[in-house]
DNA sequence: AACAAGATTAACT
DNA sequence: GTTAATCTTGTTA
């Protein structure tokens, strides 16, 4: 499948298949440097209404088994769960508080059930598809920041969960082309799991500067 | 069978 | 800063 980027690319033109990561990018066992891995990667959705993709600003990841803020800590394997015990480079949707779609990239060989949460992107293309499904038009810096913000803006729910992020089917990611140095990245405690006891304090959750990444998405042209 | 809690968000005061 | 919205899941009985 060919697909065209924006004109400011002129007529180049490339196969989303270059630009999908390989199968080994998401096995590796380090659900912590993936999640590193994942900032500045595009993710895309491609429903009825159209095509949407974002950049990668906000992940956090979740360590399995012996993670307290993971859903499989103590190994808890369930109809829930068993998505994140499948090979990585798949999606794990679950619905939170009732009401938000939460999308996690599932990494490691099958059996490790490693989970990376996107929890923030900055909108790239679709942006007013994104607008109708808010009803608003979107503001790219702040709507797509929080993990039930970018779902929505991606149409991306329940039935997303096991979808093949490898392939350019419904939804998957795709390299940028941007290139993200440490330096751009900070990261500290993940959120909202005061519950995860002494894992709470881990520093697993990694964010993007902004500014930075804008101006990297200038100089690649994608903007 | 019943129940408490949750990887959140938007709309309040 | 506080709270309502909303429902699946995992746990306990």
């Amino acid at each position: 499948m060919l697909y065209r980027m924006d004109s400011s690319d002129g007529d180049q033109e490339m196969r989303i298949s270059e630009r999908l990561p390989d199968r080994d990018f998401y096995m590796d066992g380090d659900v912590v440097g993936i999640s590193k891995r994942l900032l500045g990667m595009k993710i895309v959705s491609n429903t009825p209404d159209g095509i949407c993709s974002g950049i990668i600003t906000e992940t956090e990841a979740y360590a399995g088994e012996t993670d307290r803020a993971s859903h499989a800590f103590g190994g808890r394997l369930t109809q829930r769960t068993e998505v994140m015990y499948r090979e990585g480079g798949i999606a794990y949707v679950y619905l939170c508080y009732g009401l938000h779609s939460l999308l996690n990239v599932v990494t490691g060989p099958a059996g490790l059930p490693h989970a990376v949460l996107l929890r923030g992107i900055l909108p790239l293309e679709g942006i007013g598809i994104m607008g109708g499904r808010v009803k608003r038009s979107i503001n790219v810096h702040k709507d797509g920041l929080g993990p039930g913000k970018l779902t929505r803006l991606l149409g991306v729910g329940k039935s997303h969960n096991g979808t093949d992020l490898k392939c350019n089917g419904l939804l998957w990611i795709e390299k940028s082309g941007l290139s993200i140095t440490e330096s751009m990245i900070t990261s500290g405690p993940r959120i909202g799991i005061d519950y995860a006891g002494e894992d709470a304090g881990l520093p697993y959750r990694f964010l993007l500067d902004v500014v930075q990444v804008e101006r990297e998405i200038k100089k690649a042209g994608l903007m």
